[in-house]
DNA sequence: AACCAGTTCAAGAAAAAAGGTTGAACCAGA
DNA sequence: TCTGGTTCAACCTTTTTTCTTGAACTGGTT
């Protein structure tokens, strides 16, 4: 159960949960592995999991009306995703999510998260601030996509998120950062960004 | 709607259908392009279409214990594919379905093929015989397997099935006809098979 | 009118992955 | 102790994916 242990520490830096208390919250979790390109959800389908990434790579992505992809996520190690419209009201999904890599990671069923939250008030607590997390950061996302340069945007995502960046494609990159692939490739070669 | 004839031909050398049946029939399908390596049926989703192979290949692989993969079927022009087992139950499926060059199918859902069988007939029996000739066709490839020495099923296969030799890769073939790739190599070696 | 931030398009280069082959060593059953 | 096969590792070839580059273009500033 080594790969529990990963979503314990992840767990035990946002709240107190007692030994028992982890070993029953994670009980809820199947271990999954993934291979590079296989979709974790498909639109259309709904979302019926949310995954913690024990090891790996993620991308999720819509398809634009003239058949661009625009990410919209990416999870590495010790992150949370899923497609929260349609796993949190259990509706279709509208995005892809798929790995970037051959992946490790650990999903909860929605059954099994309603069952968790109202079983105890940590596991709420646990669950609200994963959410309130997302939703903070997605605010930031917004607010830097509407106020700031693609070139600025770059800066900003290297600076915050480094790994991620050497590990990602650099068109889904790109994508998600809201600029073509031709431009970013640009810009990584301007002396700001050279790190030689 | 020339990508139906092909269909149509398909209906007709199994049973009598009107033209207007064959219309009626035929409505229930819609015309798909899938890309090479793109999956229409994954592990964990429901299948929820059958298809026609009009033009191109398709292989339904699981993956065992131990990540090995097992092809389990291939598909190609004027086949019918699709993980039964999740089609006819609508159970989560177990197997990838996975194009192996870019093609186009026909593919109908559980829905409308559950009215086209309650509706007429000939439909019913057309959908009968479909499943007649999985099951025996099945039932051949299973005795074939525990009876035959590898090079045995290789040549059988050759013989019954040329075209696709050729067009699908050597480690699904493998896979197929449960040895190993470099078993496979070794066998395509030998002067029987040789062709020059 | 020229400038800036960024796009599109096309061609190519570079890097990674897929697919196939070979040989050596091993193994299990007849 | 054969035979029919597997495993493993290395290696080669081909295909695909990803990235880069340059040139030409756009739309909104100055």
């Amino acid at each position: 159960m080594k790969e529990h242990d990963n979503l314990k520490q992840h767990i035990l830096k946002h709240v107190s949960f007692t030994d028992d208390e982890l070993d029953e919250f994670c009980q809820s979790f199947k271990l999954l592995k993934v291979k590079k390109r296989q979709f974790i959800v498909q639109p259309g389908f709904v979302a019926r999991h949310r995954y913690y990434v024990v090891q790996g790579s993620f991308r999720a992505y819509v398809i634009g009306d003239e058949g661009q992809e625009h990410t919209v996520q990416f999870a590495v190690d010790d992150w949370w995703i899923s497609d929260y419209n349609s796993y949190i009201f259990q509706q279709p999904a509208s995005m892809f999510l798929m790995a970037l890599e051959d992946s490790i990671i650990l999903q909860i069923d929605y059954e099994a998260e309603q069952k968790l939250k109202q079983g105890r008030h940590v596991f709420e607590s646990y669950f609200r601030i994963l959410a309130e997390n997302t939703a903070a950061y997605m605010a930031r996302r917004v607010i830097i996509n509407l106020t700031k340069t693609a070139e600025q945007r770059y800066a900003i995502f290297l600076e915050g998120y480094p790994d991620i960046v050497g590990k990602v494609p650099q068109y889904a990159l790109a994508s998600f950062l809201g600029m073509t692939t031709e431009y970013l490739s640009k810009l990584r070669k301007k002396r700001v960004f050279r790190k030689s």
